[in-house]
DNA sequence: ATGGCTGCAAAGTATTTGCAACACG
DNA sequence: CGTGTTGCAAATACTTTGCAGCCAT
Protein backbone atom coordinates (compact mmCIF):
# COMPACT_ATOMS: atom_id res chain seq x y z
CA UNK A 1 0.00 0.00 0.00
CA UNK A 2 1.20 3.16 -0.91
CA UNK A 3 2.18 6.21 1.78
CA UNK A 4 -1.34 8.40 0.69
CA UNK A 5 -3.29 5.44 1.41
CA UNK A 6 -1.38 4.88 4.49
CA UNK A 7 -2.40 8.23 5.52
CA UNK A 8 -6.38 8.30 4.26
CA UNK A 9 -6.84 4.72 5.54
CA UNK A 10 -6.22 6.00 9.08
CA UNK A 11 -7.82 9.12 8.44
CA UNK A 12 -5.19 12.11 8.51
CA UNK A 13 -5.37 14.63 5.34
CA UNK A 14 -4.44 13.63 2.18
CA UNK A 15 -3.03 17.00 1.80
CA UNK A 16 -0.89 18.57 -1.16
CA UNK A 17 2.69 18.86 1.46
CA UNK A 18 1.97 15.62 2.49
CA UNK A 19 1.82 13.70 -1.14
CA UNK A 20 4.71 15.73 -2.38
CA UNK A 21 6.62 14.87 0.49
CA UNK A 22 5.47 10.67 0.28
CA UNK A 23 5.80 10.87 -3.59
CA UNK A 24 9.49 11.56 -3.09
CA UNK A 25 9.98 9.14 -0.60
CA UNK A 26 8.61 6.73 -2.67
CA UNK A 27 10.01 7.68 -5.71
CA UNK A 28 13.54 9.74 -5.61
CA UNK A 29 15.58 6.22 -5.11
CA UNK A 30 17.04 7.62 -2.34
CA UNK A 31 16.38 5.57 1.08
CA UNK A 32 17.40 8.31 3.65
CA UNK A 33 16.97 11.89 3.68
CA UNK A 34 17.87 14.73 6.12
CA UNK A 35 14.90 17.26 6.86
CA UNK A 36 16.90 19.58 5.03
CA UNK A 37 17.48 17.81 1.83
CA UNK A 38 13.85 16.31 1.83
CA UNK A 39 12.67 20.34 1.71
CA UNK A 40 14.66 21.14 -1.39
CA UNK A 41 13.26 18.83 -3.37
CA UNK A 42 10.26 19.58 -2.11
CA UNK A 43 10.41 23.07 -3.13
CA UNK A 44 11.28 21.92 -6.82
CA UNK A 45 7.77 20.51 -6.62
CA UNK A 46 6.10 23.18 -4.44
CA UNK A 47 7.70 26.76 -3.79
CA UNK A 48 5.68 27.22 -0.41
CA UNK A 49 5.91 23.92 1.50
CA UNK A 50 7.69 25.23 4.65
CA UNK A 51 11.10 23.18 6.65
CA UNK A 52 8.20 22.98 9.57
CA UNK A 53 6.09 21.18 7.68
CA UNK A 54 8.46 18.97 6.37
CA UNK A 55 9.13 18.00 10.24
CA UNK A 56 5.96 17.59 11.01
CA UNK A 57 5.29 15.52 8.12
CA UNK A 58 7.86 13.12 8.83
CA UNK A 59 6.82 12.97 12.73
CA UNK A 60 3.96 11.70 11.46
CA UNK A 61 5.11 8.98 8.95
CA UNK A 62 7.23 8.06 12.03
CA UNK A 63 4.03 7.22 13.85
CA UNK A 64 2.41 5.44 11.24
CA UNK A 65 5.49 3.32 10.85
CA UNK A 66 6.70 4.47 7.28
CA UNK A 67 9.98 6.39 8.22
CA UNK A 68 12.29 6.08 10.88
CA UNK A 69 14.90 8.85 12.18
CA UNK A 70 18.68 8.45 13.61
CA UNK A 71 21.25 10.70 14.01
CA UNK A 72 24.26 11.64 12.00
CA UNK A 73 27.86 11.21 14.02
CA UNK A 74 27.27 14.95 13.98
CA UNK A 75 24.08 15.03 15.95
CA UNK A 76 21.49 16.01 13.54
CA UNK A 77 18.81 14.10 11.66
CA UNK A 78 18.66 11.59 9.04
CA UNK A 79 15.46 9.87 8.41
CA UNK A 80 15.12 6.47 6.88
CA UNK A 81 12.45 4.35 4.99
CA UNK A 82 11.23 1.49 7.17
CA UNK A 83 12.74 -1.29 5.89
CA UNK A 84 12.41 -5.05 6.71
CA UNK A 85 15.57 -6.07 5.69
CA UNK A 86 17.68 -3.35 7.99
CA UNK A 87 16.84 -0.94 10.73
CA UNK A 88 20.43 0.06 11.49
CA UNK A 89 23.09 1.84 9.49
CA UNK A 90 26.87 2.59 8.90
CA UNK A 91 27.78 5.80 7.53
CA UNK A 92 31.13 6.64 5.47
CA UNK A 93 33.12 9.42 7.41
CA UNK A 94 34.57 10.10 4.08
CA UNK A 95 32.22 9.90 1.31
CA UNK A 96 29.14 9.81 3.83
CA UNK A 97 27.56 6.86 1.79
CA UNK A 98 25.41 4.42 3.87
CA UNK A 99 25.30 0.66 4.19
CA UNK A 100 22.21 -0.88 5.58
CA UNK A 101 23.09 -3.91 8.07
CA UNK A 102 21.58 -6.92 8.24
CA UNK A 103 18.85 -7.58 10.74
CA UNK A 104 20.87 -10.09 11.94
CA UNK A 105 23.48 -8.06 12.90
CA UNK A 106 21.39 -5.52 14.96
CA UNK A 107 19.48 -8.72 16.73
CA UNK A 108 22.83 -9.75 17.90
CA UNK A 109 24.01 -6.29 18.98
CA UNK A 110 21.12 -5.97 20.68
CA UNK A 111 21.69 -9.00 22.52
CA UNK A 112 25.09 -8.73 23.03
CA UNK A 113 24.31 -5.21 25.09
CA UNK A 114 21.15 -6.72 26.95
CA UNK A 115 23.36 -9.42 28.49
CA UNK A 116 25.27 -6.57 29.35
CA UNK A 117 23.75 -3.58 30.68
CA UNK A 118 20.44 -5.90 31.63
CA UNK A 119 19.07 -2.62 30.67
CA UNK A 120 15.48 -3.66 28.45
CA UNK A 121 14.10 -1.99 25.31
CA UNK A 122 17.49 -0.71 23.95
CA UNK A 123 17.92 1.40 21.00
CA UNK A 124 20.74 2.48 19.29
CA UNK A 125 20.14 6.77 18.05
CA UNK A 126 23.09 6.92 16.06
CA UNK A 127 24.37 5.67 12.46
CA UNK A 128 27.19 4.00 13.01
CA UNK A 129 30.24 5.41 11.16
CA UNK A 130 33.03 4.15 9.88
CA UNK A 131 35.49 3.87 6.62
CA UNK A 132 33.93 2.32 3.22
CA UNK A 133 35.65 -0.08 0.66
CA UNK A 134 35.71 2.28 -1.82
CA UNK A 135 37.27 5.03 0.95
CA UNK A 136 39.66 2.74 2.39
CA UNK B 1 49.67 11.51 35.27
CA UNK B 2 47.14 14.14 35.86
CA UNK B 3 45.34 16.02 33.33
CA UNK B 4 46.83 19.26 33.75
CA UNK B 5 50.38 17.53 33.24
CA UNK B 6 49.22 16.17 30.76
CA UNK B 7 48.17 19.67 29.39
CA UNK B 8 51.86 21.05 30.04
CA UNK B 9 53.68 17.99 28.58
CA UNK B 10 52.49 19.50 25.68
CA UNK B 11 52.93 22.42 25.95
CA UNK B 12 48.91 23.83 26.17
CA UNK B 13 48.62 26.75 28.54
CA UNK B 14 47.87 25.80 32.06
CA UNK B 15 44.93 28.38 32.57
CA UNK B 16 42.70 28.82 35.59
CA UNK B 17 39.46 28.07 33.10
CA UNK B 18 41.74 24.53 32.36
CA UNK B 19 42.87 23.59 35.85
CA UNK B 20 38.99 24.15 37.23
CA UNK B 21 37.40 21.97 34.52
CA UNK B 22 40.79 19.43 34.57
CA UNK B 23 40.10 19.33 38.35
CA UNK B 24 36.11 18.73 38.05
CA UNK B 25 36.45 15.79 35.87
CA UNK B 26 39.09 14.06 37.92
CA UNK B 27 37.63 14.69 41.63
CA UNK B 28 34.13 15.20 40.67
CA UNK B 29 33.18 11.18 40.97
CA UNK B 30 31.03 11.45 37.91
CA UNK B 31 32.28 9.98 34.90
CA UNK B 32 30.25 11.96 32.39
CA UNK B 33 28.96 15.71 31.85
CA UNK B 34 26.89 17.72 29.47
CA UNK B 35 28.99 20.77 28.64
CA UNK B 36 26.42 23.02 30.51
CA UNK B 37 26.45 20.83 33.64
CA UNK B 38 29.93 20.71 33.88
CA UNK B 39 29.97 24.60 33.19
CA UNK B 40 27.37 24.96 36.13
CA UNK B 41 29.91 23.26 38.54
CA UNK B 42 32.57 25.48 36.92
CA UNK B 43 31.23 28.59 37.83
CA UNK B 44 30.85 27.61 41.55
CA UNK B 45 34.88 27.59 41.74
CA UNK B 46 35.37 30.59 39.45
CA UNK B 47 32.19 32.52 38.62
CA UNK B 48 33.97 34.02 35.64
CA UNK B 49 34.33 30.81 33.13
CA UNK B 50 32.35 30.95 30.08
CA UNK B 51 30.63 27.89 28.66
CA UNK B 52 32.26 28.68 25.42
CA UNK B 53 35.54 27.84 27.32
CA UNK B 54 34.04 24.83 28.64
CA UNK B 55 33.41 23.53 24.80
CA UNK B 56 36.87 24.46 24.00
CA UNK B 57 38.36 23.37 26.82
CA UNK B 58 36.40 19.91 26.34
CA UNK B 59 37.28 19.79 22.35
CA UNK B 60 40.99 20.22 23.75
CA UNK B 61 40.64 17.69 26.21
CA UNK B 62 39.72 15.08 23.63
CA UNK B 63 42.29 16.10 21.13
CA UNK B 64 44.44 14.60 23.60
CA UNK B 65 42.74 11.48 24.37
CA UNK B 66 41.72 12.40 27.92
CA UNK B 67 37.78 12.96 27.15
CA UNK B 68 35.48 11.50 24.17
CA UNK B 69 32.00 12.39 23.56
CA UNK B 70 29.12 11.38 22.45
CA UNK B 71 25.48 12.24 21.74
CA UNK B 72 22.09 11.94 24.08
CA UNK B 73 19.61 10.21 22.29
CA UNK B 74 17.90 13.73 21.52
CA UNK B 75 20.76 15.28 19.62
CA UNK B 76 23.01 17.29 22.24
CA UNK B 77 26.14 16.44 23.33
CA UNK B 78 27.30 14.56 26.70
CA UNK B 79 31.40 13.91 27.58
CA UNK B 80 33.01 11.05 28.81
CA UNK B 81 36.30 10.55 30.57
CA UNK B 82 37.98 7.89 28.54
CA UNK B 83 37.79 5.43 30.53
CA UNK B 84 40.28 1.94 29.75
CA UNK B 85 37.25 0.27 31.20
CA UNK B 86 34.69 0.79 28.84
CA UNK B 87 33.97 3.25 25.52
CA UNK B 88 30.50 2.59 25.23
CA UNK B 89 27.27 3.52 27.30
CA UNK B 90 23.83 2.88 27.64
CA UNK B 91 21.55 5.66 29.12
CA UNK B 92 18.09 5.17 31.08
CA UNK B 93 15.50 6.68 28.95
CA UNK B 94 13.83 6.89 32.05
CA UNK B 95 15.85 7.86 35.07
CA UNK B 96 18.62 8.93 33.15
CA UNK B 97 20.96 6.51 34.37
CA UNK B 98 24.01 5.64 32.87
CA UNK B 99 25.77 1.83 32.39
CA UNK B 100 28.96 1.79 31.18
CA UNK B 101 29.08 -1.78 28.84
CA UNK B 102 32.30 -3.92 28.94
CA UNK B 103 34.91 -3.25 26.33
CA UNK B 104 34.35 -6.65 25.21
CA UNK B 105 31.00 -6.19 24.62
CA UNK B 106 31.78 -3.74 22.62
CA UNK B 107 34.81 -5.71 20.94
CA UNK B 108 32.25 -7.71 19.73
CA UNK B 109 29.66 -5.05 18.28
CA UNK B 110 32.60 -3.73 16.31
CA UNK B 111 33.43 -7.40 15.09
CA UNK B 112 30.13 -7.69 14.04
CA UNK B 113 29.53 -4.90 12.64
CA UNK B 114 32.82 -5.05 10.25
CA UNK B 115 32.22 -8.53 9.11
CA UNK B 116 28.57 -7.55 8.09
CA UNK B 117 29.34 -3.83 6.09
CA UNK B 118 33.20 -4.67 5.84
CA UNK B 119 33.73 -0.69 6.98
CA UNK B 120 37.12 0.22 8.94
CA UNK B 121 37.50 2.51 11.50
CA UNK B 122 34.05 1.86 12.21
CA UNK B 123 32.77 3.55 15.90
CA UNK B 124 29.08 4.02 16.83
CA UNK B 125 28.96 7.24 19.47
CA UNK B 126 28.21 4.77 21.71
CA UNK B 127 25.59 5.88 23.63
CA UNK B 128 22.30 3.39 23.05
CA UNK B 129 19.52 3.91 25.64
CA UNK B 130 16.91 1.54 27.03
CA UNK B 131 15.26 0.89 30.70
CA UNK B 132 17.35 -0.17 33.17
CA UNK B 133 17.18 -2.27 35.89
CA UNK B 134 15.45 0.02 38.69
CA UNK B 135 13.17 1.57 35.97
CA UNK B 136 10.96 -1.49 34.66
C1' DA C 1 56.95 40.65 25.30
C1' DT C 2 54.13 37.90 22.50
C1' DG C 3 50.79 35.04 21.04
C1' DG C 4 47.72 31.50 23.17
C1' DC C 5 43.51 31.90 25.75
C1' DT C 6 39.68 34.12 27.70
C1' DG C 7 35.06 36.31 28.37
C1' DC C 8 31.62 38.39 25.95
C1' DA C 9 28.43 38.93 22.40
C1' DA C 10 26.75 37.58 18.29
C1' DA C 11 26.06 34.29 14.80
C1' DG C 12 25.03 29.67 13.35
C1' DT C 13 22.55 25.20 12.96
C1' DA C 14 18.79 22.17 13.77
C1' DT C 15 14.35 21.78 15.40
C1' DT C 16 9.97 23.16 17.58
C1' DT C 17 6.03 26.03 18.54
C1' DG C 18 2.18 29.72 18.42
C1' DC C 19 -1.05 31.45 15.55
C1' DA C 20 -4.22 33.10 12.03
C1' DA C 21 -5.69 31.58 7.58
C1' DC C 22 -6.78 27.87 4.70
C1' DA C 23 -8.62 23.66 2.67
C1' DC C 24 -9.82 18.60 3.25
C1' DG C 25 -13.46 15.62 4.08
C1' DC D 1 -18.81 23.82 7.72
C1' DG D 2 -15.60 22.58 11.28
C1' DT D 3 -11.25 21.39 12.50
C1' DG D 4 -6.90 19.39 11.09
C1' DT D 5 -3.16 21.29 8.76
C1' DT D 6 -0.36 24.82 6.77
C1' DG D 7 3.01 28.73 6.09
C1' DC D 8 5.14 32.09 8.47
C1' DA D 9 7.71 33.98 12.08
C1' DA D 10 9.56 33.65 16.31
C1' DA D 11 11.38 30.90 19.92
C1' DT D 12 14.33 27.32 21.59
C1' DA D 13 18.39 24.60 22.40
C1' DC D 14 22.94 23.77 21.67
C1' DT D 15 27.34 24.95 19.84
C1' DT D 16 30.67 27.78 17.37
C1' DT D 17 33.02 31.98 16.15
C1' DG D 18 35.05 36.91 15.98
C1' DC D 19 37.33 39.93 18.59
C1' DA D 20 39.75 42.91 21.88
C1' DG D 21 42.22 42.40 25.97
C1' DC D 22 44.64 39.51 29.25
C1' DC D 23 48.06 36.44 31.18
C1' DA D 24 51.09 32.13 31.02
C1' DT D 25 55.38 31.21 29.58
Amino acid sequence: MDFVSELQKREYRVTNSRKVVCNILENSGHEHFTADALHKLALEIDQNIDLATIYRTLELLEEIDIVEHSHLPHGSGIYFLKNLQSSAHIICDICGSIFDLKNSTTKNILDLLKSDSQYKDIRNHFLYSGVCKNCK
